[in-house]
Formats: C-alpha cells, sequence, structure tokens
DNA sequence: TGATAAACGAGACGGTACGTCGTGTCTTTGT
DNA sequence: ACAAAGACACGACGTACCGTCTCGTTTATCA
C-alpha cells in the first residue's frame, strides 16, 4: 500500500506574519468596509474601492481576507466591541429584577433600538443576508454574534425556572426563539412593523400562551 | 383646472410589446435560472449564463426584467404555480378540523418538508438573502410570497377565536408569529435544526405559554 | 428511388416585386442616409437610426439593399442625378474651347469646389473610404462614379492629340492622372492643401514637364 | 506675463504609468492584430478577437490605445520599424546616380512591390480607409508614414535641380505628386492596374510632359 | 545600529460579467 | 398584400472588478 505523503494539499501561501501587520492599514480597512456598506450599499461595496478609500493596496486586503464578507464581518464585529468598550464593556448577562416579563421587555426594547439605528442597519442586513446563501460566513455570524446574545436569553430563562416563573419542562433555547425570532423575521424581512408595543406583546403572548387559561 | 406636472420622464425606455412576447424564451428563461442557481449558487448565476443556457439573447433578459432577482422572483413564483397546479390548485385555507394545535403541527410539518426540499432550498434562500438587503425586491417576495400564506394563519387563527380555542383579544397576525418565525428563522440564519418535534413543540409552547399555568 | 426535386440551393428570397416598391420610402431611406452620414459621420450611422429616420421598417431597407454601404452607395449617386438634372442635366463632355491647358484648368477648378463643397464631403469620403476595404463596392463605385468622369478627360485629351496640342504617342488614360490623382489624394488623405493654384500648377507641371525643355 | 487657463479636464482616466508596461503583451497584441487584420479583413477584426488572440484582457488594449484603428496604426508602425531592422534599417535618402528617370522608376518598383506584398496590403488598406473618414488618425497616418518617404523624393528632386536635370522653378513637394500619386490612387481606389511599366510611364510623362516638345 | 526580509502602496495583468447597441431575421398588426 | 413596428438570437462594445502578480518603498525585527 502506498502511504500517501503528508501533502499541504492546497498551493497553501506562506501564511503571513502577524506580527508586522499593519495596525493602521487594518483600522483603516474596517472603517471604509463599514462606511461605504452604509453609503453604497453591500452589493456597490468593492473591494477595490474599499482599499482605495482606506488608503491600501488590494494586496493587503486580500492577504489578510478571503472575501468582501470576510472583511465586513470582521468590521462589524469590530465596532461591536468598540461600542461595547466605549460603554464600558459588554453586558454578561440579561437583568434580573425577578420579573420576567419585564426584563425581557426591556432587553428586546433595547434591540429594537439597535435595529433601528442606521449605523449598524447597513452591515447587518449584509452580513445577515450574505449569510443565508453562504453558509460558512452564515454559521460564523451566527456562532460569533447572534449565539452569544441568545445565550443570554437561556441563562435569564433558566434562573426563572430555578424562581419558578418558567415552566421547568420547557427548553429555554426554544422557548426564547418565540420572542426573539419574531422580531428578528419582521427586521429581516421587513414583515411587519417594529415598536416597543409590538415586542411587549410577543413576551406577553409567549408567556401566557395564544389559548384561552 | 389643474395641471399634471411635467411627469419625471426618465429616460425610460418605450415599454415593450407584451402581446408580442414570446413565451417559449419565458418558460426557457425560468427553467435555466432555477437550474444555474441549484446548480451554481445564486452569485454564480449569471444573466449571460442564463441566456446562454435558455438559448436566448441577453436583451431578451433585459427587455423583461431588471435584475437577475427580478427573473428569479418571478422564475420562483412560476414555479409555485405549477406546483400548484400539478397539486391541484393552491389551498386557500389551511386545514379546520377543530383541533387547532393538530392542524397548526400539521400545517408546520408541511412547511419542515418544504424548506428541507432541494429543488426549493436554493431559489428560495437567495430570493430571501436578497430581499434582506434589496428592499423593493423584498418586500415583493413579501407579498407575494410570504404574506399570502400568513394569511392562511391569520383566518384560521379568526375561526378559533370564534370557537373558542384562542383568546378573543389575541392579534392573530401577531400570534402566528410566535411559531412561524422561529421556523423562518431557524432556516434562514440556521440558528438550529429544523425538524417535527421542533414545530411540534413551538406550537405548544405558543398555544399553552411559557409561564406555570 | 426518391428523386431529389430540384432545390434552388440558396434560400434565395423571392426576389421582391420591384414594380411593387415604394418610391416614399425609397426617397426618405435616400435622405435619411444622407442626412446621417452628414451630421454623425459614417461609423455612426446605423441601419436602424436610417430607418428610424426615415419612418421606414427595417425591413424596408434590408429587402432592397445588402449594406449600409449600398444604401448610400444608391443615395449619393441619387444625390447627384437630382443636382445634375437641377443644373440642367449632367455634362457629357468637357469644354473644347482649343485651348487644352485653360479648359484642363476650369474643370479642375470646378472639382475643387465640388471637394470642398460640405454637403458632398461626408458622404463622398465615407463612399471611398468603405471602396478602400471593399473590393466589391469599391469597383462599384469607380464604375459609376469616377471612370464616367475620367472618360471625359479621355475624350478631351483625344481631342487635343487630334490638334496637336498633346503628343500623339501618350496614353491618355494615364496622362489624366497626372493632374487628377494628386488632386484626388490630397483631397483623400490630407497630404496637402487644395487651391486653384494648386491644380492649375499640377495642369502646367502635367503638360509642359519637369526637365528642363 | 499669461495665465494658462484651467484646461478643459475631461474625466481623464489618471494615464498609465508606461515603465510598468508589458513589453510581452503589446508585441502579442500587434501581432494578433496585423493577423486577424490579414485574415478576416479590418471590419471583422474587433479588439475582443485581437484581445483573446494575443491572449490579453481587453483592458490592456483599452488601456494603452484609444481604439482599433489606433492599435492597427501602431503595430503597423512597428511592422515598418522591424522590417527596416531587418534590412539594415531604414532608408533615409533615395539614390542618386545622377539619371533621375532612372532613380525614380526603381524607387517606385520597390514601392509596386511593397503594394502588391500580401503582407502590407490589408493593413495599409485598413489604415488608409480608416484615414479618409478619421481625420486624427488620417493626419497621424499621413505624417509618420506617408509623409517621411515624400520628403525623400522632395531631397532628390532637389538635388537634381542642383545639378540642372529638373527646372529650378519647380516645387518639388508638388512635382513628386505627378508620379506619386497616380500610383497611390490605383493602389487606393483600383482604378487601374499596378505595374513596373506603368511606374515607368508616369516617370516619363511626368518629367517631359505631355505637351509636344 | 544597521541589514534584511516582510508587509506595504500602487497598479498592470488575464479574465468574467456587466448592461447597451446594432445586426439581420422573423412574426405580428394595421391598413 | 405590403409595410410599420419591433421582438428575437447573436455578438461586440467599452467599463468595472475580480484575484494574481510584480514593482519599488517603508518598517520592524534580529544579527
Amino acid at each position: 500500500m502506498v502511504t500517501q505523503p503528508a501533502k499541504p494539499a492546497q498551493p497553501a501561501r506562506p501564511a503571513p506574519d502577524t506580527s508586522r501587520r499593519s495596525e493602521r492599514s487594518r483600522r483603516a480597512i474596517y472603517e471604509a468596509a463599514l462606511a461605504l456598506v452604509a453609503e453604497a450599499g453591500y452589493p456597490k461595496t468593492t473591494i477595490e474601492g474599499i482599499a482605495a478609500r482606506a488608503g491600501v493596496g488590494k494586496q493587503t486586503i486580500y492577504r489578510w481576507w478571503g472575501s468582501k464578507a470576510d472583511v465586513l464581518l470582521e468590521a462589524f464585529l469590530d465596532l461591536g466591541e468598540r461600542a461595547a468598550e466605549a460603554a464600558g464593556h459588554a453586558p454578561d448577562s440579561l437583568p434580573d429584577t425577578g420579573d420576567l416579563a419585564a426584563d425581557l421587555k426591556a432587553v428586546l426594547r433595547a434591540t429594537v433600538d439597535e435595529l433601528l439605528d442606521p449605523r449598524f442597519e447597513a452591515p447587518a442586513r449584509a452580513l445577515s443576508a450574505e449569510g443565508v446563501v453562504n453558509e460558512p460566513l452564515g454559521r460564523e455570524f451566527v456562532a460569533k454574534l447572534l449565539e452569544p446574545r441568545l445565550q443570554l436569553y437561556v441563562d435569564r430563562l433558566r434562573s426563572a425556572q430555578r424562581t419558578g416563573r418558567l415552566r421547568t419542562e420547557i427548553d429555554p433555547r426554544i422557548a426564547l426563539e418565540l420572542f426573539v425570532s419574531p422580531l428578528a423575521q419582521r427586521w429581516l424581512q421587513r414583515t411587519g412593523p417594529i415598536s416597543y408595543a409590538y415586542t411587549d406583546t410577543l413576551v406577553d403572548y409567549a408567556l401566557y400562551g395564544l389559548a384561552p387559561r
């Protein structure tokens, strides 16, 4: 039997040296990418355009990222981090006042604000759209952005189960979708308007059910 | 007398004569578009590719549609219509056995089957993604495809309200999102697996609520 | 055995019926072709453009002519005929006052005027250029337009030979080129300015030679 | 001092960097252009065809040339230069044996050979035709190709004037046209056959005149 | 601290697709 | 019945970006 030599398979460009990377260029690329997506939309945002606006060679982008979507995803993650830093670090849990409905309504109202913030809208839509059709990017988008946030709901719902505010046989990972997914769909697909009243209603419906008691 | 203001008057090419349109070409374009999206994915599907595969000049596509997304939307609508005809016309209502939970579960199970059908998946994802980022197309997609189906849920829920299976103060347009949107989001964003058990659970949670009774 | 019916071989469109031809359309096409060539230049003159301007279907052009160049050639010939009619019929001979040099100078001065007339310039250049590169058209252009005019010089030179003003061993068909071709080349290739003085000089040089007597 | 008014400033793409230009591509484009014009004729020669045959992107042509005619003109000039190099540099003067008639006949016979050489014919006709109709190109063609050659005749004729073989009051720039232009016109417009006998006759007629001595 | 190797800006390159225009054929419509 | 109108398959146009590939020029680590 012939043993296959441990071929590196791909031509595998000799991985660039991260330590020499220009921080200046990276930041400029993030800013250019976000600005262009906001101004011209995702499809009209091109790698050449980002490079030109960032005052950077195209190769500098291709050296560190695999695609336009990758650049934008990192830029958007970075934007989130910087926003979190500005707000004194990211929350690692949802509020827990003991009043589950009130806590959920508060958090969803904040999400409504965020979804309507034009600074977030353009890149968030672009990445979501790309993720729908581009599975690896979609999974990364979910894993890095969506799932951590959903996990906070799981934690809060588990806490509610411990204090008897939520039925214990309920699966929190599914339960959270009852109020989160409707909002997500209305935003993504524009199937309806988004408002505090709407999210409040969702929480009420989800917690107390649709059937008569 | 009111003078009509001088209409915007874009270059606006003089609108082709629909009566002379080649039915043969239209069908060929639909088939080519759907096949290419399924085989190569939406981004690699090009107008040139569709034209070549359909044995049609590019101009014949540009004459009747404004973009790749428009072509695909019509092709997909047509696919739905032909599928409906094959199945003896489209349903104009949901089943109504009197058992609301059972009826909803049955319908959602059928939707699960549809979402997992590879023939539908590629164009549906492509159009959904495009709609996220391209507002006019998104609105058309929702109006022509999503909303009519959601309206069937509204009707069924209204019926349940009349028979006392659903609280009368519930807004059916919002209520339906409790079980439809989670499934939609899992499919669109791959935030979780899709199965009959999952949709059954959604119906149960939505109808009876998360909080203890 | 199956006898092959006497196939007409070529698709050979069934030669259109000349008697039913619309005179109105033909004139409109001539005018449109000349106008467009004058206004936009030959390369920007298109069959579609001629048809549109003449208020005629494209097929009406393709039915009667084989190419843009054919249309223009006929239009230009027609223009010449109408100009000749307007001037009381075309000359069938050059002036013959007995003074060969004077007669030639007069005729060449008239040619200079014609070459500098902008109404003639655009189509004449277009057809000449096309003829350089398109042999059949070139030959037709020469046969129908150039050669008849050159023949007039041949006749006049023969007359001069009879009266002893021209050496009898001279070939008139070549001789005429000594003063006609330089003018033609200056006009066609812009190798020099065109003027009465220039053509007068040509006649003098040609008649009396360059070498000392 | 006069201030230069703010130049018209077309969009004017920022002029490519000549030092980075690919010599390989340039040569391939020249060869492809000449080959295609020879094989298919000028009108059927397309920029796409040249690019494909040269194994070059279309943009590489559009980057360095403004039109098909420009490409062909440079290719043809280059062909001439390479032919001259192969022949041990271009002649910078006509032969001068003292016998003017013999010298002119020899040079014109060489020109006849050249005009009948199929390698030169196709591009030379194409460029001449284009120049008839496209004034800037025509002027460039004349300035770079025709005029330098005509100047050699001027020089030779001046020399003949000094040695008394040519009347001193003759303008050499016009005189040369008596034998050069007829040949040019016969070739360009196919108004007659081209042969050594013909050009010999032209020289005789031009030098000694048509009128009796 | 100076050498050297990488990442960098710039942008030319071979390509692919764009959306438009014109060709020459064919079909429909109005008269 | 013919001609206008114009849809059609086709192919080239000139442009925009793609992703790769040199070019010098910084720049930052180690010798």
